[in-house]
DNA sequence: CACAATTACGAGGGTCGTAAAAATG
DNA sequence: CATTTTTACGACCCTCGTAATTGTG
């Protein structure tokens, strides 16, 4: 019975179309390569190469041999791809958020939690997160709203509060108690890019306003601190971040710039949620 | 990368539950065996077994392996019996017959004309043979009508004529022009059951007749020699069997009792036709 | 003469089997 | 105490690489 490095073999030499070619793609002699397929072609019990004098080349037996070996190839690599990612997967625990915040606080609690387990995340949209969630791709994710789907759980997480961020000199400084969108639209702001479904506020909220946009952290704190232009903020990104006090942060009044989030799982793994909320 | 062996190797453990009993049936000692399945998680990166203290099982990653084992050696499996019957179907030329008398004629002349090829004859159905040339299954097929289908080319090759044959003492044995078959419908008759679409004949004309079925033809011989019982022959057979002149063979003259047998090939291998018409 | 394939031959490595150890029911 | 797995160790087989041969364009 043939070996799959047989197999490999023979697809080298019917990719190369000789056999010191495929030797050294292979990183063996070339003798070594003839004598395999001399034993190849004994196991098979047909023959499958044409003897020219200088010159070997695959008969019709052959080349059907080289498709059929591709596709045992093929699944064999399937086969490794297969069962690797279904153990990365049994000792990895995913999750999804549509913002940043969110993760901030739930990856350490679930490292916490789980410490044999590695703990992926990533920042989507809500749709596709929740198909994410459906499909396995995710044993876990963050919403700004409670899913009605009746095969998930969840519960409300905590809320995050949208703010203004300007120099004390700016106009609006003063105003202690909130600022609306429509009082700085128009203005030209500084953006943070990687901040998940907030980053709808500005197209929807203030469409008069420009935005020079960072996707570096620290390089967009850099801007922060050299500029005057406002910037957004929020009550918990100040938590995590350094709290940068040559601002003044004003509470964004309008609903759009309250967030409340969601953890939300499959049913099966309720437990989950118990087991992160404080 | 595993090797075919080492995945034949862990199906057998799967199958067998133990090292020891599946290293029997591999024909190799179970430390063999061990080893190998240590190399194996090894090479796929991924635990696969469970390590009791006296007990070796497979874990979840393994139990996906050998599913996945199975896929890969199964096709490769396939791999190997198409590559062989596309051989053998390259050296062998395949005829189907409606009846074994064209057979006696053709395969000789096929034989003749390609002496490297191998010759495979089965005796079949009118509607299976058709079948069988549009799949190849067949190169080459006898009818005992021309077909219709535009794709096929097909030639006439010789009559055969079914006669009865009765010992000098039966009643119908001066007939010397012929009989019909309902002056003998009715007699028990010695039948030989190898004799293709003539089958359908003692039912659809001698609905009242027995038939003593023999499938051996030697012991039908016998029995045709040692019993008084009225049988079959054709012109045929009896040019291509002993003559038996211990019998009166009497033509049958209704029109069913002559067959018209065609040669039938796909257009493409029309030059067999030529070649075999004489 | 460069290049390709095959054969010859000796060396090395990997796998095997035997034997021993450890552990279990 | 039989059974099972794992480790140790020595031997052998198999495949490899080098080198030589043959044959081409």
């Amino acid at each position: 019975m043939p070996e799959l490095s047989q197999l490999r073999q023979l697809v080298a030499f019917a990719d190369c179309g000789t056999l010191s070619k495929a030797a050294e793609g292979l990183l063996i002699s070339q003798p070594a390569l003839s004598r395999a397929m001399q034993r190849l072609e004994e196991e098979l019990g047909v023959t499958v190469f044409e003897h020219g004098k200088n010159k070997l080349s695959l008969n019709e037996n052959g080349l059907l041999a080289v498709e059929q070996a591709r596709l045992v190839l093929a699944q064999t690599e399937e086969m490794v791809s297969r069962v690797r990612a279904f153990d990365r997967a049994a000792r990895t625990i995913s999750v999804g958020s549509c913002a940043p915040a969110p993760l901030w606080r739930l990856l350490p609690a679930l490292s916490d939690l789980f410490p044999e387990k590695a703990v992926s995340s990533e920042i989507k949209e809500e749709g596709e997160l929740l198909q994410g969630l459906r499909t396995g791709d995710y044993q876990l994710i963050v919403l700004p709203f409670a899913p009605e789907d009746p095969e998930l759980a969840d519960s409300f997480y905590f809320k995050e509060q949208l703010h203004l961020a300007v120099p004390p000199s700016h106009p609006l400084a003063k105003r202690k108690d909130g600022v609306c969108f429509s009082d700085f639209d128009g203005e030209t702001m500084l953006l943070f890019s990687e901040i998940g479904f907030w980053h709808k506020i500005p197209r929807a909220k203030l469409p008069h306003s420009r935005f020079l946009l960072q996707s570096d952290r620290f390089a967009f704190d850099e801007l922060v601190t050299a500029s005057t232009l406002p910037c957004f903020s929020t009550d918990i990104s100040r938590k995590y971040h350094m709290d940068d006090d040559t601002r003044v942060h004003l509470p964004i009044l309008d609903p759009e710039a309250t967030a409340r989030f969601h953890l939300v799982c499959r049913k099966k793994d309720r437990m989950l949620l118990k087991a992160l909320l404080p």
